[in-house]
DNA sequence: TCCATAAGTGCATCATACTGCACTCTCAGT
DNA sequence: ACTGAGAGTGCAGTATGATGCACTTATGGA
């Protein structure tokens, strides 16, 4: 266990290339200490471990805490999920997602020739990033109309009602990365106490 | 700091009806130590709060970190993901889910008249459990063919081929519930180290 | 009332976390 | 070789975590 925390310690402390020194003064605590935890040689207190925790700026759960395996999930190519379907063979496909808070989604989108998709206004601070891979696409936001062609991009809120279209004859394809700002992060429940 | 740990500590073992000796004898440290730990008014060594966690059977973390809030995610009636479209009206729709390990994913499914979805095998250990809401439903597991009228129910393991059918002449609704078990608790990557 | 059990406090004592300093070792840079 | 910086060790002293015991208070049952 000790060994543990202080492979953490060590692995912080020289991702941001301080010195023991250095550490041990930020921290408040003695090198002598700080050499002692990085080797799993003492038993430290959780003050103790707390401020070393506090300087390195990453809370104490961050240092008891095994890592976690950061997840990866593959989506194959027609694996993803179709959220939306169209009546010209256009598809809205989920193909990656990041979760909560601050969550980001990479949409695959294809849209038949006459294809409209008309999406609501999503949480606030929505933010929604668009290139056009194929075809030619239509957006509206918020009043404005904009058409792009192959290669394209835009980006624009997506807190306010907007749409896609495919306004040409042959289908159109876009990439869209939509990105939605920490739902929950601001205000912590606590309630579990009672 | 101490407090919040002395809550969660109290609040575990008060969970389990122990009495402050049992605490402290299962865990061999003295019931002194404990009433300090408990109320805040100790600044207790890693080795100590190890033991106590150890004792209430939860791990370090869950004494250091906050508790999380559970998340409650809501999905409003046709807000759901229709991850399947039939051709007379079906709809496969994924109404909550939780994350891995140990996915549950309940779904509202609906067949049109003469509508069939057929399901390739899915991982190792998979479950289905069925009810049928509304109509006559056919389902096909391994060869064989059961027909479920409205408020029968069925479970069927989920990891070979299987299809959903709606014989009758009107639509048909069932609810399914499919558990995947445990999908990458086995092997643990452990990558990001080199 | 008397007794038993559990929570909580005060204090003397022991064990050890923590400090400070002096020292060694290694590795660039000149 | 010399120098300086950073990593790591050994040790004595000090602060404090941790113990054990005696005590108080509160609750509930025979």
């Amino acid at each position: 266990m000790a060994l543990a925390i202080g492979a953490r310690v060590k692995q912080e402390r020289q991702l941001r290339g301080w010195t023991l020194d250095q550490l041990a003064e930020s921290a408040g605590v003695s090198r002598r200490m700080v050499v002692n935890v990085e080797q799993g040689a003492a038993n430290p207190s959780v003050g103790t471990l707390l401020r070393i925790s506090d300087a390195l700026g990453v809370g104490l759960p961050a240092l008891v805490e095994p890592p976690r395996p950061k997840p990866v999930n593959v989506t194959r190519s027609g694996e993803g999920a179709a959220l939306w379907i169209g009546e010209s063979g256009g598809r809205g496909v989920l193909v990656a997602g990041t979760e909560p808070p601050d969550v980001v989604e990479l949409w695959d989108w294809t849209l038949g020739s006459g294809d409209r998709h008309v999406s609501e206004a999503h949480t606030s601070g929505t933010k929604e990033l668009l290139q056009v891979q194929q075809g030619t696409v239509t957006v509206e936001v918020a009043g404005q109309s904009v058409t792009l062609d192959v290669g394209d991009a835009v980006t624009f809120p997506g807190d306010v009602a907007h749409s896609y279209a495919n306004p040409g004859t042959e289908p159109a394809r876009f990439s869209l990365a939509v990105f939605e700002p920490g739902v929950g992060t601001r205000h912590r429940p606590e309630a579990s106490d009672a």
